[in-house]
DNA sequence: GTTACTACTATCCTTTAGTATACTACTATC
DNA sequence: GATAGTAGTATACTAAAGGATAGTAGTAAC
């Protein structure tokens, strides 16, 4: 495997974290409200079905972004909320969030803008 | 549509166009070895159909990466080649690899080190 | 004891992404 | 005139992602 494939592995293993559909719209539900129960979690992030949200909360707690917290008193609560370490997401994220914006426009206006 | 949801557009914009199996693989090969001609790239980007490429490329030149070049000579010959524009990705791209190269360490270690 | 909540799972279906391979229209070579 | 290269397109398929909806097992309230 030389560096560019590396960098081309790299590069699909943050893809494919990041990737989809609903990740990030969880990530950031969470994000502006703290640790949040399944249930209303499917209530924040409109549209998501209990099928999808399950998967992607699994993905998510395997890649370290989000901790499962099962209280377990009666009836069995289970809170979901985000990990330290999802924040090393915030760089990367800024730096797409910006590139978008800036194609975004760039598209929109057919690309007449230089370079 | 309020900051949030702008932010997730622009992220969705930006993991579009650039998410993908071939995408980047089609940039990464232009980039090492500058104009190629179609069946090069075939060739160069192993695995890949020609209705792939030719999907991909088409893709790539809408949102500006590629330039697509006809010397209209006989036989016709048509060459594909980074625009400038392409490098504006290099900030993100960059920063996807490391966050990346970080993470498959983090997972393959069973995500026992702190944060 | 019916209703409603909790946190899900199961089943089925549609849509999208990607694969495989044949084919076209043209030019050039042997 | 058969073969091979040019740049793709067409057709048919599989695989993966996502959507719709019903059901399960438990608790609690009315």
């Amino acid at each position: 495997m030389n560096e560019c494939e590396r960098g081309i592995a790299a590069l699909e293993d943050a893809l494919y974290a990041i990737g989809g559909k609903w990740k990030l719209r969880i990530v950031s539900a969470l994000k502006d409200s703290g640790a949040r129960r399944f249930n209303e979690l499917q209530r924040t992030v409109k549209g998501i079905s209990p099928r999808v949200l399950s998967n992607e909360l699994k993905e998510l707690e395997m890649n370290g972004f989000v901790k499962r917290i099962v209280h377990a008193q009666s009836p069995v609560l289970v809170e979901y909320e985000l990990t330290p370490y999802s924040d090393t997401l915030k760089d990367v994220l800024v730096a797409l969030i910006q590139w978008g914006a800036n194609h975004r426009v760039r598209v929109r206006e057919g690309a007449h803008s230089a370079v």
